[in-house]
DNA sequence: AGGTCCC
DNA sequence: CTGGGACCT
């Protein structure tokens, strides 16, 4: 039957939209000369390539090469490389979202660049609100997105990739809006392997057993699927039959660790340069630790040589913190002295890291995210409620701190406070190698863009 | 704990 | 080709 002339009922629906070429296009937003020519945007020290236009993508270029093979060409090429500016791709992906959230019943967030999104209506309708969540995407945020709709959420995901790999549709794809034969002819023609949920070690395996398209695997017997491979498998058939059997993933858990750990753009060697890495590693881990309202019992840190020259060595130590906690000063204070305990100056070492562990829950900062400025100098208000007579004055500061800290950085900038060489405006010599990276422009005041009119 | 998958 | 996290067996 074709759905969308005959069928006039509604259905409840999963949209999955998730950004072309998430990092080039969030680079595309602020730089228009980037459009169509081939851009690379690098991981971190510009090592090698994460996100490719698709004009770099027909260039041969994958994902993975590293930045010094490509650089020769990339004049005659045309190639841009951008380094990787998370700070521009977290607040993008959170303006995305928010559009997103508001034409769905309801959302789930995948990950930094595709969203699940819960919606309702007659095939027509579902065709014109995925039309609509592209156009007001593209119009709100400035990015390309390509929308998949169908029952499950892994017909979603297949939807999304025949959306995006068939010009014609213009980035939309609609089940319910194709005929049933060719919804067949189309899942004959596809590899199993590549299907969300089958990897290469199952796609392989069911290759082997004559199962090569995904209308192969649609066809199977999922019970015979379920004992020759895996419940997740046997999950995915049922999907592809139209069984929603893949809950809405679960609120993310309190995270078990924070880690902070980077390598250098050139070897550190001394103990007073290891004690500024560590400086800023801890306060940047502690912050994110606040941030979650959570405080942590144990500090490990470690340092580590390449691994391709002489003889490696990755010296790392662990300390059993007093008593829970966030403070930047103490946990920086520690992490220091551990990391000079083990570490042999004059070594040269390319990266170090700084996790904090044994999480807790921190009970006494429930909605006080936003601190005030001001709450710390004087007055009642110095005073944090709830804190009877010496009872803990030494925690209830540190807490300030951390919000304190995160409150300046908000409103001035990364550079404008921190602990020691944290605060210094200018980059040490060890800083990561981001030697293309674009600005900040919706998270830094001094780099918001200039509009001339 | 190890395997597999995904981003 | 790197690392982290989630889930399953």
């Amino acid at each position: 039957m074709d759905g969308s002339l005959l069928d006039q009922t509604q259905h409840e629906r999963l949209a999955l939209v998730d950004v072309n070429n998430f990092y080039v296009s969030c680079e595309r937003v602020f730089d228009p000369s980037l459009r169509g020519r081939p851009v690379v945007v690098l991981s971190n020290n510009d090592g090698c390539v994460v996100s490719r236009s698709q004009e770099a993508k027909d260039l041969g270029i994958k994902t993975g090469q590293p930045w010094f093979k490509l650089e020769p060409f990339a004049p005659r090429w045309g190639l841009v490389a951008r380094s990787s500016n998370y700070e521009l791709y977290g607040d993008l992906s959170s303006r995305v979202m928010e559009v997103l959230g508001r034409h769905g019943l309801w959302q789930e967030v995948y990950s930094i660049d595709e969203s699940f999104v819960g919606v309702a209506g007659t095939p027509d309708e579902l065709l014109q609100l995925a039309r609509r969540i592209r156009q007001d995407v593209l119009r709100y945020v400035g990015v390309p997105v390509c929308v998949g709709v169908a029952p499950t959420k892994t017909q979603a995901k297949l939807a999304n990739h025949i959306a995006k790999a068939r010009a014609e549709l213009e980035g939309v794809c609609s089940f319910d809006s194709l005929a049933e034969a060719d919804l067949w002819r189309l899942q004959e023609r596809l590899p199993v392997t590549g299907l969300w949920g089958v990897g290469r070690k199952s796609g392989e395996k069911l290759v082997a057993e004559g199962i090569e398209t995904i209308a192969d695997l649609r066809r199977a017997d999922a019970a015979k699927v379920r004992k020759r491979h895996s419940v997740v498998l046997e999950r995915t058939v049922r999907e592809l039959n139209g069984v929603n059997c893949l809950p809405p993933t679960a609120e993310k858990a309190d995270r078990a660790q924070v880690m902070y750990s980077r390598s250098f753009s050139s070897p550190v060697s001394t103990l007073a340069e290891l004690d500024e890495v560590m400086n800023l590693y801890t306060q940047r881990a502690a912050a994110r630790l606040s941030a979650q309202g959570m405080l942590a019992k144990v500090l490990t840190v470690s340092a580590g040589t390449s691994r391709f020259s002489g003889e490696a060595s990755f010296p790392s130590r662990s300390v059993a913190l007093p008593e829970p906690t966030a403070d930047p000063v103490l946990l920086t204070r520690y992490a220091v002295s551990a990391l000079r305990s083990v570490v042999v100056p004059g070594t040269p070492y390319v990266r170090a890291g700084v996790m904090l562990s044994g999480l807790g829950r921190d009970l006494d900062h429930g909605g006080r995210e936003q601190l005030e400025l001001f709450s710390l100098d004087g007055g009642e208000d110095a005073v944090p409620d709830g804190a009877g007579p010496g009872s803990g004055a030494a925690p209830a500061r540190a807490a300030d701190l951390s919000g304190l800290l995160a409150s300046v950085k908000g409103r001035f900038g990364h550079a404008a406070i921190g602990l020691g060489r944290g605060g210094f405006a200018e980059e040490p010599e060890w800083s990561m190698k981001r030697e293309f990276r674009s600005k900040r422009f919706t998270t830094e005041w001094d780099e918001l863009p200039i509009a001339k009119a």
